[in-house]
DNA sequence: TATTGTTATACTCTATAACTATA
DNA sequence: TATAGTTATAGAGTATAACAATA
């Protein structure tokens, strides 16, 4: 592991592992140093490896946090439910149609407010979702594996706090 | 972690606004234990912050680490810097040859090897670095504004490792 | 008047194929 | 044969606009 602060030391050094001439080493202190995009390197490693890990249910990502919301919240609206993943309302409304259609969602208009559609699990969706929170389990563990139990736990906090401070800061962003 | 609504409910803060029953309180705890759930959220807002802070210099993310990049690594080529970045070459030569036609970059054929294309700085382009690295500093520190001094270091250290750990897993994955 | 949902559509980002020129 | 670059294009994700029904 190399030190997080090698801030401009290594230029043109010599090349500490393989010497080949065409695996120069690059100097990337400064993206090293910006948070954001080393968050967005490892959302975009994190996608591949969840793409890996439920392979065998061929689910998304997105489909998971829907699976795991409407799980937890029986008769979340499609509204909330779009808040909660950061998505546009149509967009999210396009994959709750095709998976009603797959039969594993339930839509059901609100009795208190007969705009609102409320959501709910068929029995399939169910099913889908046990497993996919089992699965789950395994994959967030195999997420921050690199890490100490100690730290896994500082960082998940970290991330949170970090969320809920970015959210309190422009009550997302939609509607502002 | 069956309990399905012993976290979340309890521990988070309590209604923040007024307790409408509009504003129900969600049980959330699956994704919050998700880090990679967290992290694309993070990762979301970030962006957002991102283009209100660079609104100024009309700054992307993409074109801002392709400044601090070819700053800090003069002659770096095009495949290198698309492996940093992590994006398909295709994608990152458009965005070249629009910042070239801008006068921000200067593209060269390699003299080792006549394929390469090594990338550097125009005076204008540097001009542009030296702002986007100007304003990158304050950026970076609001990123991680609601940690403390240790904190954030030890946020960025694990960031860090994750990253590493990840890219050694499966080395590269556009060619493995 | 504002909100929820829906549809249609445009825009951006990303991925792949096909080709060249070098290695 | 493999790699670096280029071009074109397809695909996925995300955005806004317009509208109907309800609040």
């Amino acid at each position: 592991m190399q030190s997080p602060r090698s801030r401009s030391a290594a230029k043109k050094s010599p090349p500490v592992e393989t010497a080949d001439e065409k695996k120069k080493t690059l100097d990337l202190s400064a993206l090293q140093q910006t948070p954001g995009f080393m968050i967005r390197i490892l959302q975009l490693l994190n996608f591949e490896a969840f793409f890996r890990h439920f392979q065998s249910l061929g689910l998304s990502p997105v489909e998971y946090s829907i699976l795991m919301t409407v799980r937890d919240n029986e008769a979340v609206t499609q509204s909330e439910l779009a808040a909660v993943l950061k998505m546009r309302l149509p967009n999210l409304v396009k994959i709750l149609s095709v998976m009603e259609e797959a039969g594993i969602m339930k839509r059901k208009r609100s009795a208190r407010d007969k705009r609102a559609v409320e959501l709910s699990l068929s029995a399939a969706g169910q099913k889908r979702a046990d497993e996919a929170r089992r699965l789950g389990e395994t994959f967030n563990e195999h997420t921050l594996a690199p890490l100490s139990k100690p730290e896994r736990a500082a960082f998940l906090q970290m991330l949170t706090r970090l969320v809920e401070a970015y959210r309190r800061e422009f009550a997302r962003g939609e509607n502002a």
